[in-house]
DNA sequence: CTGAAAGCGCTTACAG
DNA sequence: CTGAAAGCGCTTACAG
């Protein structure tokens, strides 16, 4: 356990125990070097006896490298940030580093203190999402020093690599989608935390609503007031306040574009609980492709973002940015998809 | 950034830059011992200059601790896991401690490499959720040296905690709620790769309808063949494809405890699609109370465990090894709650 | 209130 | 093929 035994083997056991050098011992443990079959059968016997594992603590403070990244997301009970989490950890796995994960919850001190911990265990990287911090803050907190990815947010001094998944495109998708099926009066249901990216949505919606000669009526345009981090239940319950707010405004839409899965979900709840009919009345659209979207009834159109390969992209820019192969910055933009189901169709 | 600068600022260039020694340094990083207001101050400037953090590896090596715990679970990307991540990393963040999270995906090479991993960086203990692995896997890759916390599994020498979520306890109240609706043909779908828990929850589900004189007839149990770690999507088509094998069988059940919330919504759809009706025809409940659970039509009941509280309790649990405050092997057992919904209820 | 020395567990040149 | 020495960045007794 932990006191009494003390310490863990260490290579100068195993290297007494065999009598051999650390540095012999060493070479087996990394295989690296020649040593002969008799002493590199020796000290494998020992390392087996005694328990021996290396101590990558020590490690890393003579070599400068971690093998670990950070990975810091607003609330891991979301829906995206586990399929980005799993697409990030398989990539880094496949390169021999591990993950640290952070739950930032929205709470800014706590995003400061999560990314001084990362730097502090001299993680190789970080990969940030949806950011709350200033670009002060992020410096103060990272140094400056640490290689950096972020998705949903700029850079300083555009040092490390932007993701920037392509909000702009996925608002254009439901905007011709909602003009395709003859709907004159659609509506938006946006989050306000997510300023950057509701404006990228918003925008690519309203333009194309404008190409199709539509214009997005203001008093059918309704912003949840939230923080980020927040729960899947309150989310969903969110949507279904703004629905009402909507509603009562006397907005008569006939189509709707929430800007995420859940508010989209809790929209059409509060919807047919007032008697309106999905998609025959107001036609909806969510953002994300939650797994949720595709079993709730009407099955929610979505637009699909593909979580997974932005984590690992995610992680594969990252790792050029630690092997300093990429000096520029860059800027990696993922597409979507629109993912057409019951709730904006006619036909199930 | 990583080769050019090459390495960060340490203590010594803080103390070089303050004239002051390395110790005197480490005492006001670490506001620890004496240090006159004006040093201090001198220090703190230095620090502030130079941008300088200290080095936990260091800071480890001699220390012994490294306030890391690592956190295996089968697969993030699956409801349950994230809400039980959140309690883990909430409960250690507020005792000063970060998490290693590893997805083992079912897969035990993977699962292995993990906890080696966990074991070189020096994590205090870890919580590891549904592990697969034998008993002398187990030993092997954490030299039975690590703390450890085991959700669902026994502990080779009765070493360390093991959280035992009560799944009887769930079966038992599934059975009781069918028998107060006056259902007599009861089925159970299962999942083969549980066994020890599916074995725990048919246990307690026959129990107690044997003791409301129901029996549960073999041929209205079906078993999924498995494997750990699968996505969300897949879960719910075996839970579909499993209904579609019971109907086929013949078997007219009544009521059906599905040990799995996603593959509770797979049978239900299938169902659905043959013109069944739920719950008239057959009432269904759930286990797990994933988020999704109350969105779907007809909404689900099912077992609510307390993952977040799993989780944080989990943590706990840990720290009191870590401490060396308990010598005692432990077992914590976590009571589910039964929440109907429409699946079960007559009227919604 | 401050500092010189030793050591945590490892690897990296450098000799032989 | 093998080893003695130095050093990674810190903290911990021990002196003054």
């Amino acid at each position: 356990m932990r006191d009494p035994g003390g310490r863990l083997p260490t290579l100068s056991d195993v290297a007494m125990r065999a009598n051999v050098s650390k540095q012999t011992a060493s070479r087996v443990v990394n295989n690296k070097g020649e040593v002969s079959e008799a002493t590199r059968q020796r000290v494998l016997e020992v390392i087996r006896e005694i328990g021996y594992s290396p101590n990558t603590l020590a490690r890393s403070l003579v070599t400068n490298r971690t093998f670990v990244i950070g990975l810091s997301v607003p609330n891991i009970d979301q829906p995206f940030y586990p399929q980005i989490a799993r697409g990030v950890e398989d990539a880094a796995n496949e390169r021999g580093y591990s993950v640290f994960l952070c739950n930032a919850a929205g709470d800014l001190e706590r995003e400061v203190q999560a990314l001084e911990r990362l730097r502090g265990n001299r993680v190789e990287g970080i990969i940030s999402f949806n950011s709350r911090l200033t670009d002060t803050m992020l410096d103060r907190a990272v140094g400056g020093v640490v290689p950096m990815v972020l998705i949903n947010r700029e850079l300083p001094d555009n040092r490390g690599t932007v993701i920037w998944p392509g909000y702009e495109t996925g608002g254009r998708l439901v905007a011709e989608h909602f003009a395709s099926l003859g709907r004159r009066r659609p509506g938006y249901l946006g989050l306000e935390h997510d300023s950057n990216v509701d404006g990228d949505k918003l925008r690519g919606f309203t333009c194309a609503l404008a190409a199709a000669g539509i214009a997005l009526d203001p008093a059918r345009v309704v912003r949840i007031p939230s923080r980020l981090g927040r729960s899947f239940n309150a989310l969903v319950q969110a949507g279904y306040d703004a629905m009402g707010m909507l509603l009562t405004r006397g907005a008569d839409v006939d189509a709707l574009f929430a800007s995420n899965d859940l508010t989209a979900i809790g929209a059409i709840r509060h919807a047919i609980a007032r008697g309106i009919a999905i998609p025959e009345e107001i036609a909806v659209v969510g953002f994300g492709a939650a797994n949720v979207s595709g079993y709730v009834t009407p099955s929610l159109s979505t637009i699909s973002m593909p979580l997974y390969e932005m984590g690992y992209t995610a992680f594969q820019a990252l790792l050029s940015l630690i092997g300093g192969a990429q000096r520029e910055p860059q800027q990696v933009t993922i597409q979507p998809q629109l993912v057409a189901r019951a709730s904006s169709l006619a036909s199930p």
